[in-house]
DNA sequence: GTAATAGTGTCTCTCAGACAGTATGTC
DNA sequence: GACATACTGTCTGAGAGACACTATTAC
């Protein structure tokens, strides 16, 4: 009771894809500490309000980038005396996924997208809240239907091949990922086609289940 | 900055292998709330001491329990107006494994153990983390050398496939099993033998990096 | 010797990667 | 027609389960 409580804030890395690349959602603090500098969306926990630290995520995304993101998960939470210049804190980070056609429709002003591959230097232990939030997000795309939270409701095979390549970092066969796909049976086929461009449409394809992230046993 | 603090507060989940089961560590609540009830070793962040977390983790199992535990992972961040009766709380879960031989050495009074299978109902929302905790453990197992941590330094074959059997929950085969440890060569022969009581004596192993978990590409 | 446990060898089936081949669009 | 992309079929090799086999102790 007599312990002096810690700053307690909650921080989202929202994730997305544009152009083929892996981007993330940063803002430029306006107060201190670390005015100006870039920063992950996130604010103080509000126990008059919040339901809990996922409400609180949800609410801080949605104040923040306006974004009502399909796919939230607690990623883990980060505290110590020297994180923030102001004293012990303890920050609840989510990690979290959106389309970018979702994302590009309703974006607050002063969002900006970074790829994870060249990220500035951000505040407080953001970057090393990024990469954990990258680690999880590579890991578990081999294992589960994580991936489809970055395409749109639609989505064609070899756009939903392409993002298990991005997210999972490596090169995918073909034969062999249409083979697990049809085993996990997690996809149905919509009856319009999709004209990419100048070569023979693909077959348009959505989740079964919209609503709960698919786990399976083996990779993808 | 005037938000009203949440109590924060550290629970732990420490898990040991005695006779063949998966048993978890119970304190009886001395204070309010729940009084007399059953609980994780769990205390408040002293945000005056502790380095972060995990050293808040580490102070709360070694001062309610007496035990290091050479295994310690955050769990889970458990949070709400309704799960502490005294009002909105967040609570860093960490789960921890030791072997049963350093636990019964040092165990500290009104330390209780009880096994998985069999929980009584816990205060807070307790048996919510326990259960998590569990889930962790068995999923983590199948692709890590995690049960290693719930077994004495030296241990033979059957007794590491046996622990692997009861975190895992199903029967593995011996000769699968021991070729992939053998591919994954995390383990040591040492020179002498033990004697299993009334039949042929096993090789003793130990773990080659004791330091470090070992996380595995495919399945045990 | 038998019983019991420790440890090894081998067969087979499944699955995933490799890659060739077919289909269908644009130009 | 050429070309590019979408999609399918087949071969092969690695790995895991099943299970029989050998080894070493106590009795």
């Amino acid at each position: 009771m007599a312990y002096k409580p810690a700053i307690t804030t909650i921080d989202v890395v929202l994730f997305t894809l544009v152009d083929e690349a892996l981007q993330l959602v940063l803002l430029a603090r306006e107060d201190a500490p670390f005015p100006g500098m870039l920063a992950l969306p996130g604010g103080y926990l509000h126990t008059e309000s919040d339901a809990d630290t996922r409400a609180a995520a949800r609410r801080t995304l949605e104040q923040k980038t306006n974004i009502k993101a399909p796919y939230l998960e607690q990623l883990y939470t980060f505290s110590g005396p020297d994180r923030d210049p102001r004293g012990w804190s303890l920050s609840v980070a989510y990690y979290a996924l959106v389309s970018e056609d979702v994302l590009s429709l309703r974006k607050a002003e002063g969002v900006a997208l970074y790829s994870v591959d060249c990220l500035p230097e951000l505040a407080f232990d953001h970057n090393e809240i990024v990469a954990m939030a990258l680690k999880r997000l590579r890991d578990k795309s081999s294992y589960s239907s994580l991936p489809c939270y970055l395409l749109p409701s639609e989505f064609t095979l070899p756009e939903l091949q392409a993002t298990y390549e991005i997210t999972m970092g490596c090169k995918l066969d073909k034969s062999s990922f249409r083979r697990k796909l049809d085993e996990l049976d997690f996809l149905e086929i919509i009856a319009g086609n999709f004209k990419a461009g100048k070569h023979r449409p693909a077959q348009l394809y959505r989740v079964r289940k919209e609503k709960s992230l698919m786990l399976f046993d083996r990779t993808v």
